[in-house]
DNA sequence: ACTCTATTTAGATGATTAGCTAATCATCGA
DNA sequence: TCGATGATTAGCTAATCATCTAAATAGAGT
């Protein structure tokens, strides 16, 4: 869970997670919207993967990544329920698990 | 909210904020709970402080921390609404600002 | 096999951070 | 005013971090 907030330290690394959560998207794709090189990207799709908060899948030439949103939202209320707010919750839209839309991890 | 989530990044100062959850402490109380010394619990304190999350009152020589249940709620629902979880939320249990409870200043 | 494209790895650099000790500031009680 | 106590500031080191360029890896198409 250390990696997680750590991973969430980096407005970078939550703008990633912001795109991702309205779809998959290659790493190419994630790059456009940042202005830093594609290495810097990289390492920051390292730590998001790290922190278990996306999936990332290789099909041919391209990744594809994909955030784990139950792993966000585990993290994210399970630490706000200690603070004694956001005790009910809904699973929340997710395009990812939605049924016929992208293959889960 | 950057400087929240950067301060939410360090195990420690996560920590300080639960225990000031339960109730307003003083930084020499504080410290008694880890094993770094008080200029670097000092200094979490100022991250704390610049994110907001806690507010300092000196009385005499001592200085008590409270935390700003508000302004962690804010962060962190605010974020989680981005991802559509977290949506409904009642204000939570709050030792400090409860009447009758805590001492108050 | 060659080449083009997509992405990651390697290696370097400057900035930030967490930690320490020693010193300072501020307040209280005698 | 002096000395003790609580807390912060100053100044330092070691480690981590975000970033870069250049090079390596891996498919796909020709």
């Amino acid at each position: 869970m250390n990696r997680v907030f750590k991973a969430l330290a980096d407005p970078t690394r939550r703008k990633v997670l912001e795109l991702l959560r309205q779809r998959p998207m290659t790493a190419g794709e994630l790059c456009e919207h940042f202005p830093v090189s594609r290495p810097t990207m990289s390492a920051h799709f390292n730590v998001l993967r790290e922190a278990d908060l996306v999936d990332a899948r290789k099909q041919g030439t391209t990744v594809t990544y994909r955030i784990k949103l139950s792993v966000l939202e585990d993290a994210l209320l399970g630490f706000a329920q200690t603070f004694g707010f956001g005790a009910e919750t809904q699973p929340a839209a997710d395009p990812v698990s939605a049924p016929s839309k992208g293959p889960r991890s």
